[in-house]
DNA sequence: AATGAATGAGCCTTCATTCAT
DNA sequence: CATGAATGAAGGCTCATTCAT
């Protein structure tokens, strides 16, 4: 849609300060009352724009997997294969994407986000369990119970997001560290963890 | 002093957005333009906010060893001890304290942060990394060799910050975790590496 | 146009100084942020005030020839009668204007001048020169070679600067002299020497 | 004097908008408020910085015409010398310290110059006065009656100024004129009416 | 003579939003 | 659906000046 492309735009060159209202009418060819006849708020186009980032990003973790031939691994070794494809493309996405990451925590900051309506929220929140729930599933399909699942999941969704930042906002450079490596080490280690359990 | 005192009050209050110079001017019983005898821009009282913030940082880490006698662990279960310590203490201070998370990731923000002096932005890394040196001790202490106790290091911090984020914007909820508890569970894991590495 | 109707006036009645954004908005009824649906900037105001300004010192000095019936002069006698007609006209402009020889210079000043893109200066340089250039043909058809005109055109409109500032800020009655008079004295004088020249 | 002397050097880089009393202050190495203790006002400054500027110009234009021996011309060749030497001294001035002549204009606008009491105002154009009174001196060593001697160094001094108005703020490049060339042939043809009156 | 903290007014500009048309 | 003019609030900042000390 016209406008999403324009705030998409906007916001990609512009970050979050630079992607106001009237930047993103302007990209759109609207003027900025005519926005509001889309979107109820400013908010609402942010939210709309995560919407679509959160699909982005499934679709990339989801692909990620995509090359071998059966959609559900049958053996151990297959199913960690898959959980770190995918580990690492949700990686990778949000490396390659820092705005994406920006978007997701200026929305989902405080119990009750910026200006976002309960639903609106709970649908984000949804797509992006969405986007995880196939790891989780591979760390069930590799003997954790359902609970540690979830908390294996969580540290890992976490390890990553703590790594994007450092990583995004350079701060990674104080420690001359390799972002992405030091994801792969934890990784690693996850999967060593994981198989001595066996 | 009574502007920093007005300004961490709206801070913490208000947020980032909220905390605008007239803001802090009224809570400090001045004058906008009185501000500029102490400071010289907004972001230069966040930045005075966040080297205050970092210190208080680096006390609650340093002292969190102090309880034992002996400065320099002489065991490798004693520096362990030392090095879990300070990494929760680490944890502890900013998941009690979010705002200064907030502070530092408004500051940190690309090449050159916001308004920051090159000068200032060197101080206020110098005393990160200055908080996080003990701990990458600790990990040269227990026969890490340096440039994998400085990944290592980087590591918790990175997973540290990861829970704090997903715990301080309140996602984390959606994993019904808890985030300390993750971090325990993160070091014990590191713990154990550690001691199947010797 | 409205806020320009206001800007002239704020500015004849307060200088330069006084025509700040806020009053010009006053006077015109409107709230500050409104002038910015018209004009970009301040300057952009003022830049529009000039430009009116020299649109309407272009009329006069045209108007100022219009007297006789040919539009070109055919004799000496007569392309004198309307370069001098000219001068004057240019003289008197600004000498019952003040504000506006205020205002050109204070928008003309610099290699690139106050806030006015390269655009905009070129086009108000433009109705300057478009302004003078009837006179300059005058000396021509009176023999001069191009060069020369220009030159002349030049020196007349210097005087005429020179006196309007001296007449403008009130020097001139230091030295107990009537403005109009010396202009009048320096177009004799040139006339003269123009004749001497045949 | 040291506040001068910062006065002077501030307005020299950054002009009169960029002279603020705080730079003022801060380069004569005071605090603002200590300056109250020589100046009572701003423009008062300016007042002593347009003082001093005047002398430099009176010692400038006097000593233009010192290189001939006797001080005063006896013949109408040597007055007309000197008058010339004096003439373009001053223009040379100006040309070369533009920000003497903002300053002039600055403070001499209006009626009721900018915050000067009428003794200052009455001293600095005493100074003017002063200055220009050796051109008259010798217009009527050249046989001109006084009035018209005073009017002729009116004249001479509008031309002067016009030029170096239209040289300062660049605008002569669209005539694509020299000024110090037009002001010498402004000088030559007053020469040659002078001679032919005789 | 000088400080330095403080005032109060003002500056230009930007913004999300509204609403008659 | 869209405009475009307008609002009202706020933003960071600068300034000449004052005054107790």
């Amino acid at each position: 849609m016209l406008i999403l492309d324009a705030a998409r735009s906007a916001f990609l060159e512009l970050g979050l300060d630079g992607a106001s209202l009237r930047e993103i009418a302007k990209r759109a060819g609207y003027t900025p009352g005519a926005i509001y006849s889309y979107f109820s708020s400013r908010e609402d186009i942010y939210a709309a724009l995560l919407g679509e980032s959160l699909e982005r990003l499934k679709q990339c973790v989801d692909g990620a997997a995509a090359g071998d031939g059966s959609p559900v691994p049958d053996t151990p070794v297959a199913a960690s294969a898959v959980l770190r494809a995918r580990a690492l493309a949700f990686f990778i996405f949000y490396r390659d994407n820092p705005q994406d990451m920006d978007l997701g925590f200026y929305l989902f900051n405080g119990a009750r986000p910026r200006g976002l309506t309960p639903e609106l929220n709970q649908q984000l929140n949804g797509q992006l369990l969405a986007t995880l729930r196939p790891m989780q599933e591979m760390l069930a399909a590799l003997g954790l119970p359902a609970v540690e699942a979830e908390a294996e999941t969580t540290a890992i969704f976490a390890h990553a997001v703590g790594l994007l930042m450092l990583n995004n906002t350079g701060r990674i450079r104080l420690f001359q560290q390799d972002a992405l490596a030091l994801f792969e080490h934890y990784l690693d280690a996850l999967q060593t963890r994981l198989v001595a359990r066996n």
